[in-house]
RNA sequence: GGGAGAGUUCCCGAGCGGCCAAAGGGAGCAGACUGUAAAUCUGCCGUCAACGACUUCGGUGGUUCGAAUCCACCCUCUCCCA
């Protein structure tokens, strides 16, 4: 159940209760795409990294170990020893990013397996039976991402593909939620809204969706390709068609700049490989802006990424430390700054709440929405 | 003392008369990364007034129109025999 406590202009200040957790939004939800945060860290460490979401991937689990066995090991929440909210991806966003792998017909997708090459086949219903099996606490619609550019004439036929879906997803899904053997019987299903970059088709998507009166709703298909400018674009457009009382998702953005800019439009919700992917590669977030660990000048820099950050790198660790560990390809380097880029991304949605709370959100906004996608 | 082999740009290592400023690694330097086929990928990597010029392949001298590549001597290293 969402709740709006209040706005600031169109930020919104919201609590979305679950049957495991409650979440604080405007929040980030951390992606742990085969049921592991990437960079060797695990559940518990993220109860001291302020994460409320983790998120993890139909597609990967279902290949690897399989949803079946994740079912057999009691769920994901057991198996993976995380015990808040865990919000399942459905697989749509790989018909997208493995498109040379697939091939996608009215009653789903055909994959070629990334891992060995096997043909396996997902539609609607497979996709909701591995997140039942999953036992996810939010499973996402099974939907078909499409690649930018690509013509409105294909945009149309790809989001109304992904509406014929969303009616199998919600159907299989609720007949799942009423099966004795399912693990969590309240499941949640979030919509997803498409339509590329084409204003017309995101609105007639986004109005035709919300009848079905999902637990939240997404905006997919963003930050494929497209400007910054576009994305806040359709965003602005399609936000005015979303329900008040429902959880909104900006799926896989962003940059804090991104993030800052969707709370502004309305969104609650975030997730992103960003700060997990590019602390393993040495970038890292600060709140004077980005610095790439890699650079020379930060051999004998004896000060934490950040000064002001709470997270375990910068409490026990200088830059010219971390720096080393990734010369020397220590896997300590990226466990650190995996640690450290998630707090960082999980304090920026804290400061957003709390600049909520303040009505302060607006200076907040002035203040950081540019600085912190900025290379120092 | 006798015999065999080797010395290439920061390192390893190809090249063995012109297409060589010299393959390929590594290191170094920088960049990218947005519902993770990513602990990945890309670029630069002799010098300069730089679509050209200059100096480099242990040293010196030679052969040749032309040499990292051929010859002579020298220096250094490795291995084998005494």
């Amino acid at each position: 159940m969402f709740t709006l406590i209040k706005k600031n202009g169109g930020a919104r200040l919201g609590r979305f209760e679950t049957v495991h957790s409650t979440v604080e939004t405007p929040g980030f939800m951390n992606v742990a795409t085969c049921a592991a945060i990437k960079g060797g860290v695990s559940a518990f460490d993220l109860q001291e990294l302020k994460t409320q979401v983790m998120l993890c991937n139909t597609y990967h689990l279902h290949l690897r170990p399989s949803d079946t066995l994740v079912k057999d090991m009691g769920g994901l929440h057991k198996f993976t020893g995380w015990n808040k909210m865990i919000l399942t991806d459905s697989g749509g966003f790989q018909v997208f990013s493995l498109s040379q792998l697939r091939k996608i017909k009215e009653e789903g997708v055909y994959f070629a397996s990334h891992i060995d090459g096997r043909r396996i086949f997902m539609g609607p219903e497979e996709s909701m039976r591995i997140q039942s099996n999953l036992a996810s606490t939010v499973a996402m619609a099974f939907d078909e991402c499409v690649a930018n550019p690509s013509t409105h004439e294909y945009s149309k036929l790809a989001a109304e593909r992904t509406e014929r879906w969303l009616w199998r997803c919600k159907d299989e899904m609720e007949r799942l939620n009423s099966r004795s053997d399912t693990i969590n019987k309240k499941q949640l299903l979030f919509g997803i809204n498409q339509g590329c970059v084409y204003d017309d088709l995101r609105v007639k998507n986004m109005e035709k969706i919300v009848k079905l009166d999902l637990d939240g709703y997404a905006i997919g298909g963003l930050a494929v390709g497209e400007t910054a400018q576009e994305m806040y674009r359709i965003i602005a457009a399609v936000e005015p068609y979303m329900p008040v009382d429902k959880p909104r998702y900006l799926m896989g953005v962003g940059k804090p700049g991104n993030i800052i800019e969707g709370v502004r439009r309305g969104v609650d919700l975030f997730d992103c490989v960003m700060p997990s992917r590019n602390a393993r590669h040495g970038h890292l977030f600060t709140w004077k802006g980005i610095i790439n660990l890699n650079n020379a000048k930060y051999d004998r820099d004896e000060n934490p990424v950040d000064e002001t950050c709470g997270c375990p790198c910068c409490k026990n660790h200088t830059r010219a430390y971390l720096k080393h560990l990734f010369k020397a390809e220590e896997l300590l380097a990226g466990r650190l700054a995996v640690m450290h880029n998630l707090y960082f991304y999980n304090t920026l949605m804290e400061k957003i709440r709390e600049a909520l709370i303040n009505d302060e959100f607006e200076s907040f906004y002035e203040k950081y929405s540019k600085l912190l996608d900025t290379r120092i």
